[in-house]
DNA sequence: AATGAATGAGTGTTCATTCAT
DNA sequence: GATGAATGAACACTCATTCAT
């Protein structure tokens, strides 16, 4: 019957029709906003400034409309670019990686992504396991890469490079992420930032410095 | 007007009534799979065997329900007992605390208490506030009080023992809860925890190992 | 199964026992505050004191509680003592038994029987005509039966006592009943009441006074 | 939050849509035969012949579509016409009055307006005011100028021609509203209210006939 | 394509009533 | 008799979805 919605017959590259955009931006708001099940099709409709039948003219269903938020939202987060030339050196890689990173993380205005989708990804598993492939490990992926190229110049000794950018991830969030997403401490500073950075630079680079001998 | 629901009148360290006990756990289970919008108060009382209008003679609403589950999870995992005798030796103590804070956050059998907070703190903000105060950074300043221990014996050199205690628990999530909680990966295999978990303090170690002149 | 509720078996005369008396306190209170639907078996159990099982030790159900009540006030107000001895004058005679019919339906404090009961007289046709027939035309024809007695003795010319008493109360309401009743005014004052019933004497007066040829 | 229902958006003067005009009939009809109480929202949408949803389109909650009822109902009989003619006689517009208050007061069919919001006049007092001066209170006015100006022509001898137009209100409902209200008896025949306005005229012509000196 | 009126299944919640103690 | 815990049917209300225009 429905013979294929709008979404679905796109090319890649074509430009959204200006409603689909419209549902897009509005719909994400809403979703950031309120999650997945605090978000309604009335107020999805109302952000973006169309008629709630016409949401289901661009979108099969609510799902497929959230899905295509965070399909967005991981496509990109995953596009964001950073500065892994193999040729800089390790720590002002670490330091400007680190404080992109926590910057996507702790972003203001409350609405965060990373907790909308983790907050649905047990009842739509392959939603949140998508948004972690392209988004997060993706980002470990580069990092690692670019570790790998600076443990082959030998500055750096790691044996699971991919594990260790996740180390350095981690220890990026220390103190700043689990109280901002439990909303027990406003957004940090940018200060508290730079020092969490760099004590996990430091960290990191103690940890894996190659050994004299 | 209602003066009290009978869980208002609990003296503390009565145990629950069966009722109230077996709401509790159908409650926690149906809270814990499906989120607060997720679940229904109608799943709720079928999961917990009572009819619907008892949940409503235990609890006055659904909120007051969740919160006492959670504050149930919160009291429980804040109760957990970690061994940090001062005169344990770091790495062991650490190896040991990483593995029960690691299985407290990728408990198998899906439904994880600290998704289903994280994904509500936005709209309730008390409930995500309390939870990580009496859970993660109580844990934190129980980790953090056995490192300043280990500082004044001069074993470590540490300027901010909370934030260190914050690094190593996050060093020890390293490439285990993310995919964890976003469903991209099954639940970590115990030898697979025991290398994150020994790496981590490694790390540590290096980082804050004191330097010989 | 059920032998017969206490109620139903209690002797004329027999005096209340203790709990019924409370059950009964409780219930006209609440009954008359908020109306039949308005009113909670819970609320009720509450104002009496008792539990709400013992509600229904008593009671069958809640209509048979309700039309106790209404029972109960409609012998009470049945037996509502006026002056008709034929020896007094009209004059006097209306004057006084206006005052206090007035003082009855414009009960201050709200919860009037009198509103309670037209009410629920749609959907309880019996307690609305039984109210009305064991008060107010009990009370219209008590007056009857005075003011033929008056007509025997010439002092009034009247065709139908009957209606001429249910004018007369009627006039005694004259600006007080209605916006009372409609929370339209605050109950009146008294000295308003006395000018009205006043008024009314007069006009009946003029109206049943016997022509002198 | 939401910008207005459809009702609050209507011209006056525009017609009701469709479906709003059914609901408000089958409303006023369910409203009117089992009080606001007694009336579910379910068989409203059956009487209207709507879904429960399509309810909630047009009237925000409960209360506000009994507002709407009792306000139309208001309106409409605020609307009544009675000829007040200054230049007619006073028995004739009496008469002729007291008819099409009675009607009004006594309309067959069971559900009248008056007594539904009589019941909810203590707790939605706004709706009873409302009710009792946009009607009753109107109506007393326009008769009160009436005879006011039949005063001037000495044709009355009257202190208080609001007061004396609610007595001769309340003489013709003489033994006809109260058992009608209480369920007492049929609505009466128009013999019989005839017979009452004639009683009622000629006590009020009795009382305010001005004296011959 | 776009609308928005209409739907009805589903929600959280209340409450008259029952019954084991 | 008296209790109060427990029930489940009913309620007001929401919202994802449909469909005639």
């Amino acid at each position: 019957m429905v013979a294929g919605h709008p979404n679905t017959l796109r090319l890649a590259g074509e430009e959204d029709s200006s409603k689909r955009r419209q549902i897009l931006d509005g719909a994400k708001k809403v979703f950031m906003d309120f999650g997945f099940d605090g978000a309604s099709m009335g107020e999805i409709a109302r952000a973006a400034g169309v008629s709630k039948g016409t949401l289901y003219v661009y979108f099969a269903d609510k799902n497929r409309l959230f899905e295509a938020i965070v399909e967005e939202e991981t496509l990109e987060q995953g596009r964001l670019a950073f500065n892994f030339d193999p040729g800089r050196d390790v720590p002002t890689t670490l330091r400007e990686f680190g404080q992109a990173y926590i910057q996507l993380l702790c972003r203001p205005g409350g609405g965060s992504a990373i907790r909308t989708v983790m907050a649905i990804a047990e009842r739509m598993p392959d939603v949140g396991r998508r948004y972690y492939e392209n988004v997060l490990e993706k980002m470990i992926g580069r990092l690692a890469s670019y570790l790998e190229a600076r443990v082959s110049m030998k500055e750096l000794a790691i044996g699971d490079c991919q594990f260790a950018a996740s180390q350095f991830m981690l220890m990026c969030q220390a103190s700043l992420f689990l109280p901002f997403i439990f909303q027990a401490a406003p957004p940090p500073s940018p200060e508290r930032i730079t020092q969490v950075i760099e004590s996990a630079t430091q960290m990191f680079l103690a940890g894996y410095r190659p050994r004299d001998e």
